[in-house]
DNA sequence: CCCGCTGTTGATATCGTTTACAACGATTTA
DNA sequence: TAAATCGTTGTAAACGATATCAACAGCGGG
């Protein structure tokens, strides 16, 4: 199975003594030395260059070259108190809607200045209590997180001043923080209204847990959009299995079992979209002739999908973005009130609603 | 810590100013003075639990429960030296491949309590450049990353002693470090052979760069075994473009355009595949009976494909497991030879390829 | 009675930074 | 001319943990 090849030390690289050399990091010290300064004009040098004379800072600045200095974060942390890490925990680090927001946060954080400390809490209540306990020891400034609301009281201890605090994706439970989301309703409302509009009049929905506020706006958003086009809701057409891919697979075939089959299906997350997707292949159903789709979040793999895919579109790496942006303001003014920041989908239009099909039967009328 | 906006020297006598919450952490002076005990005792007693009496040892536990107690990261890791985190570098946060390594990496290292320090190298050397350098300035106990291999030097020179090193997927230009990869060789030659089995003779390569060793090794397994199937090499047919989505389009393109078109194509990475697909789409390529199809690396949306994608699986997760098996192998050991871990891949024949619709002629016959 | 153990505890130096404060010469102000 | 200001520098005290060392009691053996 596992195969392991093991090099002869090869050593001749160099001298010897350079691998026996503990060689320890340059520190503070070191560079004041070496400058002929003391350790406080080497602090200053690069805390606030303009208080020191121009040719102490060139000297600072060669011996700190020369001798490869990088300030210990760890002493900078315990003097100052805070750090410049932010934890980001998602809880599934192989989903690209969450990889996305990781993306935008980075982007972000590492312009100021910042580490990213990402844990995956895999949708587990220990995991992300644990996760959050190690956070607050590591002394982080800050946390953006996709809370999984299950324990009750742990959000309010753990994240705690003075570590600020950014939820994303979910309201969390427990906690007034700030929080990014997309407008799931609006989202739903749009795509499932975009099927009532081309003649589709059974429409089921493939959501996820109740217990996450996204799968309750998804559902309100499903409803309305069926209730302005004059459609009833029929319960058996509405399935609320897991977020995963096992969730979309069950809920499609539970669909496909049924005597009054829908024609058409909005599936509300992309794990559950990539499981309704097989189901349909394997009952080998056409799409959109047979069962028209719409999927919540477009992923880098719609556009080639047979045929590609029509999504409501999150703005992902925005939305890391948004989080990272109110994490930075929270941290200047703390005592600024909580805000909610909601971000507009998008409707992304490609063949598996039916639309390319359907207007070209208008023009053949 | 007077985090807060109150600027005038307060001396941080601490509970002089009671007027606000005791936000302040908890720290070991205040769990001593609360256990009636010195801080040495409560350093001992999450330390070395054996080394101090019974009796002390509940009040210790007691005090640090009452006071949510947790042990400052940043102190000790300026006391000892070193870390509890490890820095994880890759070069692509989207890509479905690199998050399984990271997952696998994960969950390793946490079980052994070390915190992740997560990058997003993007493929950018500059990026990758500060990131080492923020890392070595964390002080992190060991770096797993996948490396880039541009420029020469920073890689010796960044991640040097005590900083202990695993590479991930591609071996270090620079550097004589453990690694962990796939047989690249082997896992692309028995692609192809599939292929050629399936009286395939106008075989395709899409690779990547020959920067990467990746793609050297990808290669050479395609080479290998179109002379084991005693078919020849048509340069044409091999296409180097990037790693990414962009690079599989535009060699299926260039395959498509070609007067002699190949008749199956072997896709040497995971976006490169999504890009062929979509330029295979768009050209309503029938797959697999105008063309042939087969992918290195199997991702989630595999089996949701139409038809479905028949792939070399690498097993992403454990190979982030055996590279934090060697890193927590090297830091109990550090003077250990340098070891290769190369991990088997795993053809998964689905309908992509055409091999059912070979047997099902094979039957007919 | 002294010596050397063992088992438990406290006092304290230390890690590498930041920062309040003092020191100092040079200049400006009263 | 004395005093106040300024710009620049050094001194030293934190920050919270760990680890070394000494102290001390209790105890058995010489």
């Amino acid at each position: 199975m596992r195969k392991v090849a093991t090099k002869p030390s090869d050593n001749g690289q160099g001298d010897g003594s350079a691998s026996s050399t503990p060689k320890r990091v340059a520190t503070i010290k070191k560079v004041a030395h070496r400058a002929g300064v003391s350790i406080a004009t080497v602090s200053r040098t690069f805390a606030d260059p303009a208080s020191v004379s121009d040719e102490l800072r060139v000297r600072v600045h060669e011996a700190a070259r020369v001798l490869n200095y990088r300030a210990s974060r760890a002493a900078r942390t315990l003097r100052v108190g805070t750090s410049q890490t932010v934890g980001v925990v998602i809880p599934d680090l192989q989903n690209p809607f969450f990889t996305g927001v990781v993306r935008g946060i980075d982007l972000v954080l590492q312009a100021n200045g910042y580490t990213l400390l990402l844990s995956n809490s895999d949708e587990d209540t220990t995991r992300e209590h644990n996760i959050l306990e190690t956070l607050q020891a590591e002394g982080v400034a800050g946390v953006i997180f996709v809370p999984i609301n299950r324990s009750r009281g742990t959000y309010s201890r753990l994240l705690a001043p003075p570590i600020h605090v950014v939820a994303v994706d979910r309201l969390p439970s427990d906690l007034d923080a700030d929080l990014v989301t997309v407008d799931n309703v609006d989202g739903t409302r749009t795509g499932v209204a975009h099927l009532a509009a081309l003649e589709h009049r059974e429409i089921a929905l493939l959501n996820g847990p109740l217990r996450h506020s996204t799968a309750i706006d998804r559902e309100e958003g499903y409803r309305q959009a069926l209730g302005a086009a004059g459609l009833p809701l029929r319960p058996e057409l509405i399935y609320r299995g897991d977020f995963r891919e096992r969730g979309g697979y069950e809920g499609m075939k539970a669909m496909l079992a049924l005597r009054h089959r829908p024609t058409a299906v909005f599936v509300a997350n992309n794990l559950m979209t990539l499981g309704a997707l097989r189901a349909l292949h394997e009952a080998a159903v056409k799409i959109p002739d047979e069962m028209a789709l719409v999927g919540f979040d477009d992923m880098p793999w719609a556009t080639s999908l047979n045929p590609p895919l029509t999504a409501v579109s999150q703005p992902s790496q925005e939305i890391g973005a948004a989080a990272a942006d109110l994490l930075l303001d929270r941290m200047a003014q703390p005592e600024r009130a909580v805000r909610h920041v909601i971000l507009r989908t998008q409707l992304v239009v490609r063949a598996s609603c039916g639309a390319s099909r359907a207007r070209a039967q208008a023009i053949q009328k």
